[in-house]
DNA sequence: TTGCGTGCAAAGGTTTTGCATGGCA
DNA sequence: TGCCATGCAAAACCTTTGCACGCAA
């Protein structure tokens, strides 16, 4: 994992403040794109991809990408809350992300690390699947 | 789930063919025409892309998306095998995809499920990390 | 005959890259 | 001043779609 190294330019000042408003929420280099734009300081695509690679690079952004049509998701990590720590379930039917702190789960690490020989890191690993409120939903759409 | 209904033509069943005998690992459009096309029975790419959605649906065929940038891969379910869905392990490093058959693991979607009323779907879900081949390497260059 | 399947090319969308210019340190 | 960052446009990719023609049933 690189260094934060690079200067300091209005546009990765103003990424980086959007990236951290929106911390709780996954969000895309379109939505990025138009919020800035509408702010009145507009950043260039290439600009915005090659600031997030960075970023992403030395650990300050996760970056998810689970279906390659609708483009990869960004969000910010936010320290205070050790997502170093745990897993995150995420919602294919409304997005949602879930923070999973759970010692039974944190044992899959060592798990694996001795039986296969592998080590994992939790915070570039999500869970793909339903959660609780969207099964709910799908009950209630069969009844 | 959708029943296989359709007609049978020669691109569909040498796009079968190959799935089959490829059932082991994973595989990519671009894999698929290559070889067809080295074959010499070339299927063209957007039938690839339709037979596929097609074998997705019904359930005979599973894809992936691991990362928007490679594209999706896709793997015949083998029945005879018994082989319940697995999860996967991505290297960060080399980008070697694994897969993990462990029963052990499996009990993981149990557990979140009666726990955190999340319903995991393993075939969208992927462990990222470091293979043991990496952390080898890694440990060279240190020395 | 009917209507799905196919191939080609074009379109769509996301992400990357080349290159000249701009701006931080 | 020396580099890195930026912006634009073009390119690179993967995937989908429109349309005319082919082919299975």
């Amino acid at each position: 994992m690189k260094r934060d190294s690079g200067y300091n330019t209005r546009q990765k000042e103003k990424l980086l403040d959007y990236l951290i408003r929106n911390k709780e929420k996954h969000t895309n280099v379109q939505e990025i794109s138009a919020f800035l734009t509408a702010e009145g300081t507009p950043v260039g695509t290439a600009t915005i991809y090659r600031q997030l690679d960075k970023l992403v690079e030395c650990g300050k952004v996760r970056k998810y990408s689970f279906d390659g049509k609708t483009g990869a998701c960004y969000q910010f990590i936010d320290e205070s809350k050790d997502c170093h720590e745990h897993f995150h379930l995420k919602c294919l039917h409304c997005g949602k992300l879930i923070h999973l702190d759970c010692d039974h789960l944190m044992g899959i690490n060592e798990h694996i690390a001795e039986h296969h020989g592998f080590v994992i890191d939790p915070s570039q690993t999500v869970f793909y699947g339903c959660c609780s409120d969207c099964l709910q939903a799908e009950k209630d759409d069969r009844s």
